[in-house]
DNA sequence: CCAAAAGTGTTATGCTTACACCCATGC
DNA sequence: GCATGGGTGTAAGCATAACACTTTTGG
């Protein structure tokens, strides 16, 4: 095998991805569990290494496609962790990833487990298993990232199906945010969102039927991706 | 000199500080002159190797203190930067620092370059030399931050000398966000700002004397430096 | 007809904004 | 006494928050 040579020790860079998706009115985590050394067996984010050549975005999603078959992400970058222990194998620094799924896109790719990995499967996010390295810390932070983002744009759009009832989306927020919303705050506030003039939601002129009245169907406008951008504090 | 050799190519990893101060009426980032190709001559960031058993914080404060002499400085990890072509010696991945260096902190110490550096000088933030690297992006990227925080946190105080006037608080603001703000308004509104039930700002009770009338002296009570969290949206 | 979820308005409060004049000092 | 920057209040409009009942469907 080839070898290559520096003239420093130089760190290993890693991606590790935290992705987000929503089922069954529960935030759910992917999480893949270890067959190699250091924490065999054990519950980790995907990840892995970063080619010289390779982009850390590309990365990101090559290490999610080999590992667990996810594909069609929002992706982006959360935080970079370099303690010099957070490893014990060595000096390894790993840059965060923050991905959200939505429930159709999760539902249509058979999430499975690639080389490295003996399983892949989804968690309930307040409802962990202990993980590998300092993964739980990373997931904390991905959790406000996805609270904080929730609350300040549009990335509900991200975790849900392509049509949804508001019911759905409100649940959405009451599971991330872990509180609970008024009905017609709420709604109204969702219906009045705007996006550069236009309308975040629109319905779609279905309904779905449940076992009680049926229940107008929504989707988000296509613009509105990252708008209801952070309201600006001074005029 | 001895060598580290390694089974598969590893990317240098860097960090790269971007220290902002306000002098004069002027937003103002440090850099650096490069003694050494590639840029030679050229303006860039502080920034340099992290060694493989330092924390990356750690490396921001060293870096900045080797290079500028900066000691003391309010620091947040702002963004990795991992394009392969972005350093023409190789693949090199920063881990970008933002910093804040309060007036007075940066009159006491002598900003001088160190080892690798030819000069380091304050520059205003909007009238650039062209930087090495991609520097450029990554001072964008940093403003962008600044701004944010500047408007929802009380980061302000760690640009200001420990005693200000609100005209000088004012301009701070007014500088960074590269708008003009209404002067009672913009008073109310800080002298209002509560964090945990405490002001935000509080008078000294001494006035600075200048060509007219004199102006009360403020502080930030020390409980005040990241409150002013920001606000919920959902109550 | 009953259970269950969908859907809907109004009021009170507090915050945000726009706006113009007097005050204290040094020269 | 005048020039200069320091300092102050109010009214209108808007967004937020609290709160309970009717509607529609399936069984």
């Amino acid at each position: 095998m080839s070898t290559y040579t520096y003239d420093y020790p130089r760190p290993a860079v890693t991606v590790d991805i935290t992705v987000f998706t929503f089922h069954e009115n529960e935030l759910k985590v992917l999480l893949i569990q270890r067959k190699v050394d250091p924490f065999a067996g054990g519950w980790a984010l995907p990840g892995g290494f970063v080619d010289v050549d390779e982009n850390l975005d590309a990365a990101a999603l090559r290490e999610l496609a080999e590992e667990t078959n996810i594909k069609n992400v929002y992706l982006e970058q959360l935080y970079t962790f370099g303690q010099p222990e957070r490893d014990p194998r060595g000096r390894v620094i790993t840059v965060a990833y923050f991905a959200l799924l939505s429930l159709d896109e999760a539902a249509k790719q058979q999430v499975q487990a690639g080389d490295d990995a003996g399983h892949a499967d989804w968690f309930n996010v307040y409802d962990l298993p202990q993980l590998a390295f300092d993964h739980h810390a990373i997931l904390g932070y991905a959790v406000q990232r996805l609270r904080w983002k929730l609350e300040w744009t549009a990335v509900g759009f991200f975790l849900l199906p392509a049509e949804f009832t508001l019911t759905e989306l409100q649940q959405v927020y009451q599971t991330v945010l872990d509180t609970s919303l008024d009905k017609r705050n709420f709604r109204r506030k969702m219906l009045a969102a705007m996006s550069e003039g236009v309308s975040v939601l629109e319905e779609t002129g279905d309904v779905r039927k449940g076992d009680h009245r049926p229940a107008k169907l929504y989707r988000f406008s296509a613009k509105a991706i990252e708008l209801e951008q952070v309201r600006k504090r001074f005029p």
